[in-house]
DNA sequence: CCAATAAAGGACAAAATTGTCCGAATAATA
DNA sequence: TATTATTCGGACAATTTTGTCCTTTATTGG
């Protein structure tokens, strides 16, 4: 469904969030142990996420990643995954014709219309707070 | 969504049946144009769906691929993504956990549960047939 | 049997994605 | 100011996916 690029991305931010709430900066390190992630990768996925300003970061000793505490319930998984992947899970054509489009639709077109409008309607009124509430209860896993 | 290959199959095998309807086999030459995909790479494609039953080939002059007419209302969608590309799409878990579960879900597993679920729905309920319905009327297109 | 046609399949190549390494930049602090 | 901790960013490497080439195998018709 999304790049592993994404899916470490929505994990990262996702244990950000987590820290963030407790007023807490995180470092890569210890956002790769907590997602099991590849230190490198994840670490240009984060400087992906902090150019779009979905995630803070700052240099130096004591530094590390952050979310503002008053964005966390308004981050949406669709910030997170348009930030990465860019938009084409909604635009591009299942298919894989050059573009999606009720002029020249693909024979399936009308059967995956209903599907990835609500995987947009999903992802867009999905955030942050509302994901973490069940990591806080124990009840979902990082990793 | 899906991959390339899929993608591929999917168009091939419709534009197949669109042809068998009309008792007529097709060649991986005219497959590749009529779908505009790399030839050598659909070959490979329809090897899959062939060992897999969904479309039956056969060798020599006059020769070529084909489905069985009163089979065209039966092949699903579902079939021919399963075919290539395994199950994984249904069964694995959005944010790459090793196995999506109940047990240990990710965070937004309730999120994309509805989501896969109701694209193998779609899947498994859309078969060849009504595909090519509006390819005939010239509503969609192959490419 | 021979020639022509078409799919099968193995080996290889290119491109995209995923992942690593290492030095530079920055910030805290001693 | 020197040291240390940390992200940034460029270059590179490995892996996976996509795509190509070429030989073999099967089938048909002359
Ligand atoms: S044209 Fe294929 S999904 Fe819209
Ligand atoms: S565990 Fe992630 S989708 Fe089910």
């Amino acid at each position: 469904m999304f790049s592993k690029a994404c899916e470490y991305g929505i994990k990262a931010t996702l244990f950000i969030a987590h820290r963030s709430e407790k007023n807490q900066r995180v470092s890569l390190k210890s956002i790769t142990e907590a997602i099991n992630s590849p230190e490198a990768f994840t670490a240009k996925i984060l400087q992906k996420l902090a150019r779009n300003k979905i995630v803070h970061s700052s240099k130096g000793p004591g530094g590390g990643f952050r979310i503002e505490k008053d964005e966390i319930d308004q981050i949406t998984l669709s910030d997170i995954v348009i930030a990465i992947d860019g938009d084409q899970i909604y635009t591009s054509c299942g298919l894989g014709m050059e573009e999606c489009s009720e002029e020249a639709p693909c024979p399936a077109h009308e059967k995956f219309k209903p599907i990835k409008e609500s995987l947009r309607i999903t992802l867009e009124s999905t955030n942050l707070k509302e994901l973490m509430e069940d990591i806080n209860k124990g009840l979902t896993f990082l990793k």
